[in-house]
DNA sequence: CATATGTTCTAACACTTAATGGATTGAAAG
DNA sequence: CTTTCAATCCATTAAGTGTTAGAACATATG
C-alpha cells in the first residue's frame, strides 16, 4: 500500500516531464515550427525571436523529454521532431486552448480582420474545388517546408516572393492562403497583399500539422510529401 | 512586424496555460481521477494521498484554465471536467510518454509481474469474447464510476469487496480486470487475488478514458453509460 | 595550426510555483 | 443564532524555472 503510492509517484513525474515541455510560450512555438520540418537552432531562434543561446536551452528540455532529435549537418545542428505523435499533440493542445480559453478566442479573433477571411474546416469541399482546379491552394511558407510536406494540391509560393510572382496566379480565381497553423500570421499578410492587388483571397486557418493530426484524414495521402 | 510579435506572444503564453495545468504530476492524477467521474475535493484527496487544502489549490488552476467545472452538492463541492477533450488529452499525453521515455517503460512493466499478466490493445477480439460470454470483463474500480461509464459487457466487483463476492465470478472463464487506467494498481491486485483463488486472470492495460480517446471506437455505443 | 562560426555549458539573477499551516468563508444542521 | 463541516484564501518557505551574460566546446575553413 505504502510502496504503491511511491509507484505512481514515479509515474506521474514521468508523464510529467512530457507535459513541463508544453507549458512554456516559447517551446510551444519552437514546437509548432518543427512541425514545419527540421530546423538549426539558429533558424528557430530567428522565426522565434529569441537569443540562440535561450533557443538553446529550450531545446535541450525539448530533447531531455526525448520529444526531438538532433543531428549534425556541416556547420548546424539540425532539430526535428522525434516522433509525429509530438506534433499531434501540439494540435490538440492548442485545439483544447482555443476550446476553452474565452481569451484565446478574441485574440485569435482579432487576428482576422473580417470575419468570413477565414475558413475553418469545411475540409472535402476544398479539396474537392482544388481537386477540379476551381481554387488555387496557395502554401505561403518558406520554400523548404513546403518540401518537408504541404497541402494537397498547393502550390508554393513564400510570402516574402508574393509580390513579384503575383503574376503566377490567376485572377478569376479563389485564392486559399494558408501558413504554419493558427498563430502564424503569414497567411494574413499574404491575403491581405491579394486583395490589395484585386484578387479574391481567404485564409485558411490551420497548417499541415493541423491536417494531419485531426480529421477524417490521417494517412500520407492526403499529405504529399 | 512589431505588432505581431506581441500577438504571437499573446497566443502561445495562452496554449501555455494548458499546458502547465499538464506540467504536476499531482495534477495529472487527479484529471485522471476526474476521468473516472465527478468527485468531491475530499475524495480526490484522498484517492491521490494528498492534502485538501493542496488539493484545491491544484484544482482551482484546473479551474482556472477552464478545464473542470464544479457544482455544489448539499456540503461538497463536485469536480468534474469540462470537456471530454480534456480526458482525451490526458490519454494522449501519458501515452506519448509511455511512447517516448524509457524510464516509464521500465516502470510500467515493473508493475506487471509476468509480463502475460498484462494485454495491450487486442480490442475487438476481447469484445467479441465478451459478448459471447467466452471471457467476464470485470470492473474493480468503485461502484461510483462503474455507473459514470464502463466497458461494453464489463460487470462491477469493487476491490475491496472482491474477496467476499468471489463466488459470483465463474471458475471456468478467463477473467479480464480493469481499473482506472495503466497507472491504477487496483487491476492489478485484483489479478494477484483472483490468481492466488484458482482463477484465470489478466490485467487489462486500459481504462474507460482509453478506450474512450483512442481507436476505431469513439462513440457511445461502446462505453455503456 | 590558427581562426571563425555555430552551439552548448556554467553561473547568476529575478521570478514563479509547490507545498504547508493558520485564518476565513459559506452553506447545512442542531 | 450558533455550531459544524467542507472548502478556500492568505502568508510563508523552499524548490524550480526562464532568462541573460561569459566561458567553453566542436567542427569547418583559411
Amino acid at each position: 500500500m505504502k510502496g504503491s503510492r511511491q509507484i505512481k509517484d514515479l509515474l506521474y513525474e514521468q508523464v510529467a516531464r512530457i507535459g513541463k515541455v508544453f507549458s512554456s510560450p516559447k517551446r510551444l512555438e519552437l514546437i509548432e515550427l518543427l512541425c514545419q520540418g527540421e530546423k538549426t537552432v539558429e533558424s528557430l531562434a530567428r522565426e522565434a525571436s529569441i537569443s540562440v543561446k535561450l533557443t538553446s536551452a529550450h531545446l535541450r528540455e525539448l530533447r531531455g523529454a526525448r520529444l526531438v532529435e538532433t543531428e549534425r549537418q556541416g556547420k548546424n545542428i539540425c532539430y526535428r521532431l522525434a516522433d509525429k505523435a509530438v506534433a499531434d499533440l501540439w494540435v490538440q493542445v492548442h485545439m483544447l486552448a482555443e476550446e476553452r480559453l474565452i481569451e484565446l478566442q478574441m485574440a485569435v479573433q482579432k487576428i482576422a480582420a473580417q470575419p468570413d477571411d477565414l475558413i475553418a474546416n469545411d475540409r472535402d469541399s476544398l479539396l474537392k474545388a482544388a481537386r477540379k482546379g476551381e481554387v488555387v491552394v496557395l502554401d505561403v511558407r518558406p520554400a523548404e517546408e513546403y518540401l518537408t510536406a504541404h497541402l494537397p494540391f498547393a502550390r508554393s509560393i513564400p510570402l516574402g516572393e508574393l509580390r513579384q510572382r503575383l503574376a503566377e496566379l490567376p485572377k478569376d480565381r479563389f485564392i486559399v492562403a494558408y501558413c504554419r497553423g493558427p498563430y502564424c500570421l503569414m497567411a494574413n499578410d499574404a491575403v491581405e497583399l491579394l486583395k490589395r492587388e484585386g484578387y479574391a483571397a481567404i485564409h485558411l486557418r490551420d497548417g499541415v500539422a493541423e491536417w494531419g493530426a485531426t480529421g477524417v484524414i490521417r494517412d500520407n495521402k492526403t499529405i504529399a510529401r
